[in-house]
DNA sequence: TTAATGATGGCACTGAGTGCATTGGCGCAC
DNA sequence: GTGCGCCAATGCACTCAGTGCCATCATTAA
């Protein structure tokens, strides 16, 4: 009982490794980091990083699922973060709690900018990396469009309520990566942190509007049926009887 | 000369396939199909797709790169068509010109509803295939943006321009996946085209205002300008006073 | 008929990922 | 100290995707 092997706090490089020694799963990163800046990925095989850990190629297995998997070690980890995150912000604004929670995210890549600019230039140059990167940068989004869509159901007719969840979570997603990618380029050697607060304001400001005060739009927004669905986007202030002229013209015509 | 073997006008199904017999690339895709909805895609191999096609494996990999590339064919085609389409509206609101371009992309699900919500059931359950259709719309959203930023060069600073070129792009995207995720849930059964258009609309409201000085939009659905506006879905069928009625109380309650 | 072209097929190979049985070290009970 | 059991590590064999290369066969031009 002198060493504790029991899960130590998951630090990247670390990741759903079985329990034995914590430091073999940064091993074998570190050794898959430094072929693939070498040979390339498709350039490098299991067994060479196998080899070059010091470990058997059946063992490369058992720390990460797959060849790709040594890239990208700790989105999950984050993941379940930022849901913990989501569910304490009842109170906030929605959006500006998944801006919250993209900080966390921003935050999670500038903790060792060196990896996170390799991983960059891989993912970048990498197709099958990219497409793994993008499936988590998903994943994200997903998680950000369901939270927003249960603090939106009530207000809103279901299909009207998923349709801006995943628009505002596109929005703050497409933000964050901007944001992201800008830092990357450059190498990682600034602080992209004024970055995010700018841009997630200006998204703010754009949804902001429309989204919150509007507590009393249910009534008049029923909910979408299959067929015949005729949509009206007109400003309040626009006389009413040139609103009702355009609607019943626009039903007519059907 | 009895045949034209020379590039059919590339429908789904046929890809980037060899100069022979046109309809090899369908036979192929549709013993696909068939297995994979028996077997499930990783129940299939490349395999067992060739010899219900009647082919060798070799030929298999010849119409299609990959095991994956069987279920998503015409993508690129539907790209390089939307970039023309782009390219030819500059005299648009940049949002309306890619909103018209997701309708584009739309109308090709709608081409083949059946194979549409084949590809979606597929495409939800494995993992290989999901991350395949994500790398697709990135494709796309990266069109888009680049497209806005073209735009929106000259009219603001360069991070500015890309930070709005990308978060417009990703709204749109949104807006555009959701209608046809909800579509496809439905079993491709109804038109969905006035949802897209209700969906963009929405769009091109919220980030009307501080983009551009809004071209008056097409007629019944105004470009949604700053602020108090009113969104109302409703059923083609239903009364219309009980529509005009709903519509009047909404906007005096502001 | 013959030669050339081009699609197709066969074959062997690499490399990722998996299942399974075995080894070997380590702590622990006796 | 010896034996026992646990578990990570390992070795091995296997499946399957994808590729390169060469042979083959049919169609067409000469």
């Amino acid at each position: 009982m002198v060493t504790d092997m029991s899960r130590v706090p998951l630090v990247p490089g670390e990741q759903a490794a079985p329990g034995a020694h914590p430091d073999t799963g940064r091993r074998i990163a570190a050794a898959a980091f430094e072929l693939f800046a070498a040979r390339g990925y498709d350039g490098t095989t299991v067994d060479a990083i196998a080899e070059r850990a010091g470990i058997a190629r059946r063992t490369f297995f058992r720390y990460f699922r797959s060849k790709d998997d040594v890239i990208f070690p700790d989105h999950d980890s984050l993941l379940t973060m930022v849901n913990q995150h989501l569910i304490a912000q009842t109170a906030l604004d929605p959006i500006e709690a998944i801006c919250g929670a993209v900080k966390l995210v921003l935050l999670s890549y500038l903790d060792d900018p060196k990896v996170s600019v390799q991983r960059y230039q891989l993912s970048r140059s990498v197709p099958a990396l990219r497409d793994r990167e993008l499936a988590s940068v998903q994943r994200y989004e997903r998680t950000f469009s369901r939270y927003v869509r249960g603090r939106l159901t009530g207000t809103l007719p279901d299909a009207q309520a998923v349709l801006r969840a995943d628009v505002v979570a596109a929005a703050v997603v497409a933000a964050h990566n901007a944001v992201l990618r800008e830092w990357l380029r450059a190498g990682g050697d600034y602080d992209p942190l004024a970055d995010l607060d700018a841009s997630c304001a200006w998204v703010q400001g754009v949804f902001g509007e429309n989204q919150n005060p509007t507590k009393d739009a249910s009534a008049p927004l029923r909910d979408a049926g299959a067929d015949g669905v005729v949509v009206a986007v007109f400003r309040s202030g626009e006389p009413m009887d040139e609103v009702v002229a355009q609607i019943s013209r626009s039903l007519r015509e059907r």
